[in-house]
DNA sequence: TAGTGTTGCCAACACGCGTTGACCAACAAG
DNA sequence: CTTGTTGGTCAACGCGTGTTGGCAACACTA
């Protein structure tokens, strides 16, 4: 055996190092967008040499992508009671984004990197649509319908934690939840106006 | 008299290039953002050199300052009749958006840069939220409500035109005032849930 | 104790950036 | 024709970046 459980690749010494390089990484991205968080600002944060950061994760590139590796798992979510949908869509994404920066991170480089917006637009795609196609009323209407959800979603990630508006920063959750979440619902499965 | 008309500056030879210029820095700030919009670029793009840039306009900071200089002039809109203002205010930032792409530009930057969001914010704070005070049924929710019909239209702005979701540029212009409207008309206006 | 791989630092590379100043061509005024 | 102003190019600077390779210290195995 060479590590404490079986099957597993030996725990490694710099194991710890690994980790901090991909904290410290995380807060830069989400803070600064992917060209201002270099890597030797990275590599402050994290009490090492910059050269360390390429040996464990090879570019810059490559760390990002580890960085905000996340899925928001939308077909996991309870589509009962038919008419709480809209809040509980809300409810999720809000709690998704203040557990986790990335997704800030990943807001802040899609504003001006294709890869990054195109990784959005995946879960747009393969997870939000394919809801709206079950709930709403008529499928051809799905794209319309959860392209709108995702404008509000993201339009209130965008004012709050990107743009830091105060004004938006002072919404509670409770607050948002209802108010976001009757617009949710609406787009949804109201009938076209 | 120096020019072709009184009291105006004498046109000079280099007012066209200067015009060009700024459009090829519009153009690139627009698609770019801020760090990725280099000043070789925009030169090459208006096919002179890159010191001319300088000269005309000082540095870079400068000239983006001049480049997203924009007045969204929401005190100048019609409140009439009161149950309209949603789709009026959703009416106007599109044609605002569709007509120049400086605000592209500007949420690009927005995004990284604290400087750009505050001048965003900026709009929010001095013509959105008084509006929402006139329109509104309780002053004192004004803010939020403001918040709430920002974080709308800049949602829309960021998946249509930003990120670029095909979902959301596939929508018409009938169809976002109808959908957006009812949203921002009952975010203004609406009792509290 | 000797040997081998791992963990880290240091110095340097090549590149692209914003920015500067010297220099040249065209034109206008005397 | 001479002189000064304007519009423009060219070559270079200093800087910060991502990235690389060499080298010292350490930890583990035999």
């Amino acid at each position: 055996m060479t590590g404490t459980t079986e099957h597993q690749p030996a725990a490694r010494r710099s194991d710890a190092t690994r980790a901090t390089i991909l904290a410290a990484a995380r807060k830069r991205f989400a803070a600064d967008g992917y060209e201002k968080a270099t890597i030797r600002a990275i590599a402050r944060d994290a009490n090492i040499d910059p050269s360390m950061v390429m040996r464990y994760y090879g570019n810059k590139a490559a760390l990002f992508a580890v960085a905000v590796a996340i899925d928001p798992d939308l077909p996991g979510l309870p589509l009962e009671p038919p008419g709480e949908i809209g809040r509980t869509l809300v409810r999720h994404f809000l709690t998704l984004w203040e557990e986790n920066g990335e997704l800030t991170a990943l807001m802040r480089v899609g504003a001006t990197d294709p890869a990054a917006a195109e990784r959005m637009q995946s879960v747009l795609r393969e997870q939000l649509i394919p809801l709206a196609r079950r709930v709403g009323p008529d499928p051809e209407q799905a794209q319309m319908r959860a392209a709108l959800c995702a404008s509000t979603v993201l339009g209130l990630a965008l004012t709050r934690y990107v743009l830091r508006f105060p004004a938006s920063m002072a919404l509670s959750h409770e607050e948002i939840v209802d108010w976001l979440g009757a617009t949710v619902q609406r787009y949804l499965t109201a009938p076209a106006p």
